[in-house]
DNA sequence: ATAATAATAGGAGATATCTCATGTTTTTAA
DNA sequence: TTAAAAACATGAGATATCTCCTATTATTAT
C-alpha cells in the first residue's frame, strides 16, 4: 500500500469528484490510497482507521468462520464505502476486505472529523442510499441462495461473468462465494458440461447453449 | 387496520418520543396505525405511501419467489423502520411485511414530507445507523445460514427463543425462517430429542440438556 | 531454475436436505 | 357448531452437497 500525493493525488480526486458527495471542503481530511493485487484494505479485528471510497479496482468482503471455513461474502467493485459501518457503530469491525487487483481508494480520516460527516445532510444522505442499496441487494442475493440449487446460481453467474460466451474465474474463489464446497462446483460445471451447455478448454469454459444457460438463471426470480 | 386519533395519538407521539428522531416538526405528517395480526403492512408489488416505525408489535418480512416457495427473511420487532428503502430508492417495493400480532406503527406521508426527511441530518444520521446495523445483522445471519446445518442453527434458535426452558414457536413459520423444508425441521426435532437435549410436550418442547444445547449452538462462530 | 504453494481435477462414500404422499389434530371462519 | 383451512407428524426414496483422498498442473517466491 502507498499514499499518492502531489498531482496524482489531485487527478484522483477530481476525476471521480469525491468532493461533491459533501457540503463542506473535505480535501483536509483526504488521502488517496493506492493498494497492491493481495492487500488488505481492512483487516478482521481491526478498527480500520479510514472510511474508504474505492474508485478503481476490484476486492472481496470475507468473514472467517470458527470452524475455519471462509466465506467470501461479496465481490466489491468501485464506486464503493468501506469501513461505513465502523463510521456510524462503535466496536464493529469483524470482516476482511482484500484487494484482488491494484486498487484506489479514497480515505478519509475517521477520528478527525466523524462529527463533520455525521452532520453532513448531504453526506448521510448518500450514505443512506448506499446503504440502502446495499441491503436491498445483500437480501436478494442471499434469499436467492437459501432457494434454489447451485446448478440455476451458477447459471446465472456464468451468464453475468463471462465475456465473449469465454468464463474464467477462479474455481476457489467462486465455491468460497457460493458458500459450497469446490468439490461440489466442479460437479455442477461437470453437469453443465454433459448437458451440452458450456464445453471446458484450456482456460476457462466456453458457453455453447445460451438459451438452456439462460432458462436455468430464468428459474430464479 | 385503523387510524387511531384524538388522545390515544398523542399518547403513542408521545410515549415513543417520535419528535426526538426529527429536527423540524414532524406532528403534521404522522398518524398512528394500528393493524390487527395477519395485517400486511407493506404488500409484495405495492408502492407503499408511508414509512413506517413500528413501536410495537410483531411482523414478518416476506418475499414470495418465482417457483412458489416463500422465504421469510426476518422477524421484525419494535423499533424498526419499514418501508425505508422506498423512501431512499424509487422502484423498490419487492416484500411483503405481514402482522403476527396486533401492531402500532407511526406513519409518515411519504410525498409530504420525503424532501424535508432527506435534508434533515438528524433524521438521517439516525436512519445510517438503523441501516448499518440492519446491513451486518442480516451479513451474520446468512453468513451462519450457509456454513453451518440445521442442527446448530436450530440449537441457537431454541435457546434465543425459549422462555422458561419452553420452546413453543410454529413450525410452519421456523421452517420458513431457515429456508429448510417443514420435514427437514421436524427431522432436526427428532435428532435433537433423540440425543436427549430436548423432548416433545404437549405444546412445544422441554429443554432437558442446556449443555447439550449450548454446545451445539457455540460451533457456530 | 527450483522448490514451495495454490489451483485444478475427479473417485467414493457419507450426510443434509428435499419432494411427495398420507393421516391426524388444532385453529379459524362461515 | 360445523366445515374448511392450517398446522402437526411421519415414512420412503431422491437429490444436493459435504468430507476425505489422491494426482496433476500452474503460480509464486527464493
Amino acid at each position: 500500500m502507498k499514499k499518492i500525493k502531489g498531482p496524482q493525488r489531485g487527478y484522483y480526486m477530481d476525476n471521480y469528484t469525491i468532493q461533491s458527495l459533501f457540503s463542506f471542503d473535505i480535501s483536509p481530511y483526504v488521502e488517496v490510497f493506492e493498494f497492491e493485487k493481495g492487500d488488505f484494505i481492512i483487516q478482521e479485528g481491526n478498527k480500520p482507521e479510514y472510511l474508504f471510497y474505492m474508485v478503481e479496482g476490484k476486492a472481496k468482503l470475507y468473514v472467517t468462520h470458527k470452524n475455519g471455513k471462509i466465506s467470501l461474502i461479496n465481490f466489491l467493485t468501485p464506486p464503493i464505502f468501506m469501513g461505513e459501518i465502523e463510521l456510524l457503530n462503535e466496536e464493529r469491525y469483524s470482516k476482511s476486505i482484500q484487494t484482488s487487483s491494484k486498487s484506489i481508494c479514497i480515505a478519509i480520516a475517521i477520528e478527525q472529523c466523524k462529527e463533520k460527516l455525521l452532520a453532513d445532510a448531504h453526506f448521510l444522505r448518500y450514505l443512506c442510499v448506499f446503504l440502502s442499496n446495499k441491503s436491498t441487494v445483500h437480501s436478494a442475493k442471499y434469499t436467492k441462495h437459501q432457494a434454489y440449487p447451485l446448478e440455476n446460481k451458477l447459471a446465472e453467474f456464468i451468464l453475468l461473468s463471462s465475456h465473449q460466451n469465454i468464463y474464467k474465474e477462479k474455481h476457489t474463489e467462486i465455491s468460497d462465494y457460493f458458500g459450497v464446497s469446490y468439490r461440489h462446483l466442479l460437479h455442477t460445471f461437470a453437469q453443465l458440461s454433459e448437458a451440452g451447455v458450456i464445453e471446458k478448454m484450456n482456460m476457462g469454459y466456453k458457453i455453447l447453449d445460451k438459451q438452456k444457460l439462460q432458462a436455468l438463471a430464468d428459474e430464479i426470480k
